[in-house]
RNA sequence: GCCCUGGUGGUGGAAUUGGUAGACACGCAGGACUUAAAAUCCUGUGGGCAGCAAUGUCCGUGCGGGUUCAAGUCCCGCCCGGGGCACCA
């Protein structure tokens, strides 16, 4: 009997579909267990390789759960709102619903080849107007939300406007502590204050804790796209398609309030199976760090610079201070001497991406003129430069540079001749900064031989006795974008009334995307809604939201995807309750991760679902890349010497013959052996002698892989590929051979790298591709794709077969 | 630059907590079967040196140090690949 793994995989991914095998129902006595792998993006080039290997693992995952007893929770959807359908649109006029649409109809059809146990009858797409209802329903209750830190939860907005009816914001602060209510400066208001203010300054007050908000923020704006891009769009200052100039822009956007959920998103993380490195990262990018601020007066000046620092006890060491180049400060101290240097400073920054300018290794800054004064040294004049390395959104965009102690202030000092002062002893060599907290202090006038770690609380508490500063814990993270310019994603259903933004009813849900005629963007940046009359006539939001917010809350959709009254109902979020096991890549490690962690909190505050944290287990599977192959070009002119006839030759050399000719042509003494075989070799080709031929450099291309055996170029294939581009080519072999050059990168359509599933299950069939794939080995590794050995793995499974037909044929259970 | 992660034969990888490095598989080589091929089966396979051979011996887990009776595994310092760094999703 042979291994027909098509009849077989056939009769049954057909019986599973009349049976509907795998749909799970709401209502069971089992035990139930919910596995996710993380959404996908529909994107155009479809499945490759690398894709499938985080979908068969929680596959076998999850059929392994079913067969213990368990209701299995196994979904699919897709993330379909997105940039790339977008672009698509504006170069191929067609719709991105269209595009999307076709490109989920592949997907689905190479999904279904590998034979997943999926519940298609959950499917979700974030475009369609039934689930983005949702969408829009759950920002209005973050919009209708703000964070009370006395509780620490989100509670309804009205609340604390009941509050600031009874006793104005005295135990609530501004969570943006700068913020003053227009025309009043108040930092803190009473409850008169409040019955006095007019509409648009209450409203105003409120969009300052509410957690879904609007605030104004920098972008970065190419005019002559007429476009917002990227940061990874951007390259030295201009645009990655078409090199034109790219400006820092402050447009109005959209944000979560994402930072007062700071200290509860750490806390989760103890709450949580992720790995130590997961939950690294996402300490990290939230970036608690416990410090304080102080104030430094300005020589012969009225104003004054507010650092943050987490390093008190080293305030006598301070020999120069750093302020981010768009400070505020920077236009009023800067002297007229200095004004040329930083506004030509100021220049340079602006046409950096802070990608950029945090990856700089060069040291550049500007002086400005001016000088802080020591608060515990009256005599101590600090020189106050502007420098790419200080960020205007981190702290307070200022700080202290101590360069005994700390390597890029150090290197900073030495770059620009800043004498260092040292105020550790012994522990600073004078060659490199020491940032220890065990020396004893010197050079530090009333701290003298005391302990760093006690002279930190010492400094803090003298600070605040003084009034010039105070304790404060600082955060890394900031709040979360939540607008784009774009056209393909959920509209905001909010309407602009005299400035202010009003949320529309929710009987109004879902505000449908309308029809444009054109994806470019409209006028100062706006998204391409706002080039349409009958939209902008309502004075709805011309911005749309980010790809992160459908999947946000995605996994809460799966549990009751019909739903038309509720985004999921109480009864089915109770009984699926958390995701038991999540398998996705570690790309997603803290944007998508944090957002849906975050929503999910605010809907537990809110009373709407039981858990505040979506994921239990997250397992993160390893990328696989791509084992790319090159072949080696050469190009051989020959002209003839008489009449100045042309005649061009691509040479294509094996991978071994490239490297000696290469090696002999860097070598002064070579003996030019393959040189000379080339070029008699090319003499035969032309048979005439009354040419001079001239070679072009080697050139390393990519050849698709998928013409390559092993390392063995299919010379007949290649001559096929890419539209006979080289037909008429010459080889030069090894052992009648021709031996491709080979790297692990990426995998990529651009690299000729990418392996199709579809071939793979056509050829072996998807329980070979699925056992191959397990086998690269861990799943959480990365690893590169090698198609040879999926060979070894069928011919396991045709033994298998064999095997087990031969002992139930000719055994003693007579022809089971 | 910062955070995370990885580096072991020709290849993917194995080696539980510091205890025989290279399991298993691919590939390759040789053999069996066959008129022949495919398929299948058997044997060998990290490298160097010595030996007809059995075998012996030295080297060997990215590089350089260290701890230890013993290091792929622990410590220190580097190098290289991959992911992320807030408008790709």
């Amino acid at each position: 009997m042979d291994y027909n793994f098509n009849s077989i995989e056939k009769k049954w991914q057909q019986q599973w579909k009349e049976s509907q095998a795998y749909k799970v129902s709401n209502d069971s006595e089992k035990p139930k267990y919910y596995v996710l792998d993380m959404f996908p993006y529909p994107s155009g080039a479809g499945l490759h390789v690398g894709h499938p290997l985080g979908y068969i693992a929680s596959d076998i995952y999850a059929r392994y759960k079913r067969l213990k007893g368990f209701n299995v929770l196994h979904p699919m959807g897709y993330d379909a709102f997105g940039l790339p359908a977008e672009q698509y649109a504006i170069e191929h006029g067609v719709h991105p619903a269209v595009s999307t649409d076709k490109n989920i109809a592949t997907f689905r059809q190479q999904l279904d080849n590998i034979g997943f146990c999926y519940d298609w009858s959950r499917e979700v797409r974030t475009s369609d107007a039934q689930y983005y209802k949702w969408t829009q329903w759950i920002f209005l209750q973050l919009f209708k939300s703000w964070f009370n830190r006395k509780t620490q939860k989100a509670e309804s907005i009205d609340e604390l406007v009941k509050v600031f009816e009874a006793e104005g914001n005295r135990h609530h602060p501004f969570p943006n502590e700068k913020y003053q209510v227009a025309n009043f400066g108040l930092h803190v208001f009473n409850a008169a204050d409040w019955k006095s203010f007019d509409e648009a300054t209450r409203q105003h007050i409120l969009m300052e804790y509410r957690l879904a908000f609007c605030g104004y923020g920098e972008v970065n704006w190419c005019e002559a796209l007429g476009t917002v891009l990227a940061n990874d769009e951007v390259i030295n200052g201009v645009s990655e398609r078409g090199g034109h100039p790219v400006v820092k822009k402050k447009l109005r956007q959209w944000y979560l309030r994402i930072t007062e959920y700071a200290d509860r998103l750490l806390q989760g993380l103890q709450t949580v199976d992720f790995s130590e490195a997961m939950k690294d990262m996402q300490t990290n990018w939230i970036g608690k760090s416990s410090g304080a601020e102080i104030e430094f007066q300005i020589a012969n000046h009225k104003a004054n610079v507010v650092v943050y620092t987490t390093r008190p006890d080293t305030i006598m060491g301070v020999d120069f201070m750093v302020i981010a180049p768009e400070h505020e400060l920077v236009r009023q101290i800067t002297t007229e001497a200095q004004q040329k240097e930083v506004d030509d400073y100021i220049d340079y920054v602006n046409s950096r991406s802070e990608r950029e300018r945090m990856a700089e290794k060069r040291i550049t800054g500007a002086f400005t003129g001016a000088y802080a004064v020591n608060p515990f040294d009256e005599t101590k004049h600090i020189p106050i430069w502007i420098s790419e390395y200080v960020l205007a959104g981190y702290g307070t965009g200022a700080i202290m540079a101590v360069p005994c102690g700390d390597e890029r202030d150090y290197r900073f000092a030495k770059q620009f001749n800043i004498p260092i002062t040292n105020i550790i002893g012994e522990h600073f060599n004078g060659e490199d900064a020491n940032a220890t907290k065990d020396a004893l202090l010197s050079n530090s006038g009333f701290l003298n031989g005391v302990p760093m770690r006690e002279a930190m609380e010492t400094v803090i508490n003298e600070i605040e006795k003084r009034g010039i500063g105070k304790r404060k814990v600082n955060y890394r993270m900031r709040d979360a974008a939540f607008s784009r310019q774009r056209y393909w994603g959920e509209p905001f259903p909010v309407k602009w009334i005299n400035g202010v933004a009003y949320a529309l009813d929710e009987s109004e849900l879902p505000l449908t995307l309308p029809e444009v005629d054109s994806y470019s963007p409209g006028p100062e940046g706006e998204g391409p809604l706002a080039n349409i009359p009958e939209w902008t006539s309502q004075n709805l939001e011309t911005n749309t939201m980010p790809g992160y917010a459908g999947s946000s809350w995605y996994f809460l959709r799966y549990m009751d995807p019909q739903n038309d009254q509720e985004f999921a109902g109480r009864k089915a979020t109770d009984y699926w309750n958390q995701v038991d096991l999540y398998i996705g890549g570690t790309e997603h490690a803290v944007g998508h991760l944090l957002y849906s962690r975050l929503w999910t909190k605010a809907l537990y505050d809110l009373g709407y679902i039981g858990f505040d944290e979506p994921f239990k287990r997250l397992v993160n599977q390893g990328m696989i890349q791509g084992s790319s192959r090159f072949v080696y070009r050469m190009q051989a002119i020959a002209t003839k010497e008489n009449t100045g006839e042309n005649v061009e030759f691509q040479l294509m050399l094996s991978s071994d013959y490239a490297t000696k000719l290469t090696d002999e042509l860097n070598e002064a003494d070579s003996d030019f052996k393959h040189h000379a075989a080339i070029n008699k070799l090319v003499h035969e080709k032309l048979q005439d002698k009354e040419y001079i031929i001239n070679f072009s450099p080697i050139v390393r291309l990519h050849v698709d892989v998928n013409i390559v055996d092993g390392f063995e170029l299919d010379i007949e294939k290649f001559k096929q590929w890419r539209n006979s581009e080289y037909a008429n080519a010459e080889f030069i072999l090894e052992d009648g051979k021709y031996i491709c050059g080979a790297e692990v990168e990426k995998m990529s359509k651009t690299k000729y790298n990418t392996v199709n599933p579809d071939e793979l299950v056509n050829k072996y069939g998807a329980d070979t591709f699925r056992m191959y794939e397990m086998f690269l080995g861990p799943v959480e590794m990365s690893k590169p794709w090698d198609t040879k050995g999926i060979e070894g793995v069928h011919r396991f499974l045709k033994k298998l077969w064999r095997l087990f037909y031969k002992e139930t044929n000719t055994g003693n259970r007579s022809g089971r």
